[in-house]
DNA sequence: ATAATTTTTTAGATTTGTCTAAATTTTGTT
DNA sequence: AACAAAATTTAGACAAATCTAAAAAATTAT
């Protein structure tokens, strides 16, 4: 049996391990987003690789062995799943969703997690457009860039975010900013790097630099 | 804070008062109830005594108090709206619903539970036929009587069950026996106290005294 | 009402996940 | 390359929830 504690460390070495491009995860980023100290991080570890999880070679990093990432795609799958439902049904805003699904991710039933994900019409991504893995743990591959990233002038559909925070969410809420809005950025300030666009083809407004790293987008036509 | 443990015990210690009319739960009552030994619940009890969860005098039972009756009530909201969802949203079985809930029900969020009531219409009882407490604890009256009880030849609503295995469930399923069924009692068997009773006004059929004392009715208009 | 039985509590251990402080390993700098 | 700094692990403790075994209280039966 794997605890609830477990299954979020493994669901955090996960998301760090994609987000470092494949590479190991240390024990000081665990610490980080765990929300504990890094001996504490060292002792489940040691559980981890014991259970054949991770696979951890002392102060080298952890990655996770094919069993932690079932696990891991398997909570992450009942996460963004919980978030369609309380947006989609619940009505819930993006930003409200997200503690609310890191408990309901543990919920252990697979039963439950194959009808709520019939009942939703199977999504493919969740509210802040992250992709969720089917039920045998395969992840729909996607390929955004950051807004941060296209050259001024290109017309860019609004995909993602990289960002997560209430208070980031809610940032683009006040700017109109959804899934699926267009963007353009016209002009990159010399001063502060801040981000002059253009919304929906019609509405022009500024954005820090902070938040245009954070947009993921695709190009209009592909 | 209050933990998932603490919660079982505020809303089992809730249940079996119930169940006993009103009276101090004892000990053992408890052990069996959360799968324990009675050493662990003894332990347990000092400890929610200490929170002011509960009335303990040691060797002398449990009630709650105030404050640990809107906890349990609380628990045994979320308990079966979650279990309405279950089965009015995504299909389950009144019998496959039980051990699903028992996890759901510890979610903590009180907007979750707020917008999953209203997503549901404000439901006043579960599956079974339970009375769902609202928002502020106050639990719908009902007063129904056992079909055991019910002399013969009166015709009655099935409005509950008083047990809740999945094999009564099933039993009842296979004999059509569903919530709002109309029932009377044409005989009680000399020979082992068995039921031949008339469902629907049409079919005829044989239940057990089991199955008949833990049939919870009405009569049919009041 | 006293003895036997049952119920409940206490004492002492164990497991899980955490901590602080100290030791060790790795990394970066000169 | 050697030393300082940073990262990581180990050692030893603690709180929560459980257990077994033993002691104490309450109940039942003779």
């Amino acid at each position: 049996m794997i605890s609830f504690t477990e299954e979020n460390y493994l669901k955090i070495i996960y998301l760090l391990t994609e987000q470092n491009g494949g590479n190991e995860v240390s024990t000081n980023e665990l610490a980080e987003h765990t929300q504990t100290k890094a001996a504490s991080v060292s002792d489940m570890l040691r559980k981890l690789a014991e259970k054949n999880y991770i696979n951890y070679r002392k102060y080298q990093g952890v990655t996770l062995t094919v069993e932690g990432q079932q696990i891991a795609l398997a909570v992450i799958r009942k996460h963004r799943l919980w978030e369609v439902f309380l947006v989609e049904k619940l009505g819930f805003g993006w930003d409200e969703i997200h503690d609310i699904a890191e408990q309901l991710e543990h919920i252990d039933s697979k039963e439950l997690t194959e009808s709520l994900d019939k009942f939703l019409g199977s999504p493919k991504f969740d509210p802040h457009g992250d992709p969720i893995p089917d039920a045998k743990g395969k992840m729909p591959s996607v390929s955004y860039q950051k807004l941060s990233e296209i050259p001024l002038n290109q017309s860019v559909v609004m995909m993602g975010v990289s960002a997560h925070s209430p208070a980031f969410l809610q940032h683009l809420d006040k700017h109109q900013i959804t899934l699926g809005c267009s963007l353009k950025v016209l002009e990159i300030s010399e001063f502060d790097k801040s981000y002059s666009i253009l919304l929906n083809e019609n509405i022009s407004l500024f954005v820090s630099n902070e938040v245009a790293r954070n947009l993921l987008v695709k190009a209009q036509n592909t």
